[in-house]
DNA sequence: TATTGATCATGT
DNA sequence: ACATGATCAATA
């Protein structure tokens, strides 16, 4: 291991200094980055499911882990490792954010919290088969990826489907299987954690806290056309 | 075996 | 309770 690779002191200033360091931690292994940053690498995830992106955090000079704001605040940047399996394909959804389930008079898609998210956007694809110990696990190239007009589109449709039902009171019969690319599932510490949200007559009723999350033929897809066709970045 | 619904840790 | 970071694992 190079002496060159460090780990950032202050949040990077700009996309390029970003960028280049991202770069730079590509082909090393999660094992590589724990010890030079100090961590202890868990046996699995089971217990520690954001370590990896607690660790890119680390590495790319995140502002602070759980602070409910970009990662890169200064840049308008945020975050996301991605698991992917050995085609580059990911092996899990991408949650966004938490959909409000009330007091949505009013909110549109310009406004969402959803497009705001994903305005912008550093990729890092991460080896996630579980085959492979986790300290092997290499970290790929990454991608600052913006949503073109037409995944705007895309992603506009199904928030707006999924919005409609929430105000209308439906919100218990939104399934997965709604949304081409993004789809509201729950998202909360176990099945006993509840929300406000409005029911089927305009009643307020308690739920599961839901998310947004984008399927993986959206990300997969995103992917897909950088690294095949580079030309489009 | 891919997907949906459930879950884990930590900090504010 | 909700925000951050996500993956697990039962089941279709």
């Amino acid at each position: 291991m190079p002496a060159s690779l460090q780990i950032p002191l202050t949040p990077p200033q700009s996309e390029q200094v970003l960028r280049r360091q991202a770069e730079a931690l590509a082909g090393y292994s999660l094992g590589e980055l724990a010890a030079l940053a100090g961590l202890p690498v868990p046996d699995d995830l089971r217990r520690d499911k954001g370590w990896i992106g607690v660790l890119l955090e680390m590495w790319l000079g995140a502002s602070a882990g759980s602070k409910p704001e970009q990662d890169f605040a200064a840049i308008g940047v945020e975050l996301k490792t991605i698991p992917i399996d050995s085609s580059g394909r990911p092996l899990e959804t991408t949650f966004v954010c938490v959909a409000p389930l009330t007091g949505n008079t009013g909110v549109t898609w310009e406004s969402s919290h959803v497009r705001h998210k994903l305005q912008r956007v550093l990729w890092v694809p991460v080896e996630g088969e579980r085959q492979i110990p986790l300290a092997e696990r290499r970290v790929g190239a990454p991608l600052l990826w913006s949503p073109s007009p037409e995944e705007d589109e895309q992603l506009r449709r199904d928030w707006e489907e999924l919005m409609d039902l929430i105000v209308l009171g439906q919100v218990e019969r939104i399934t997965a299987r709604h949304g081409e690319v993004m789809q509201l599932r729950p998202k909360a510490a176990n099945s006993k954690a509840l929300t406000e949200a409005i029911g089927a007559s305009g009643e307020p009723i308690l739920t599961l806290p839901r998310g947004f999350y984008l399927k993986k033929n959206f990300t997969g897809a995103l992917l897909a056309r950088h690294f095949f066709s580079p030309e489009n970045k």
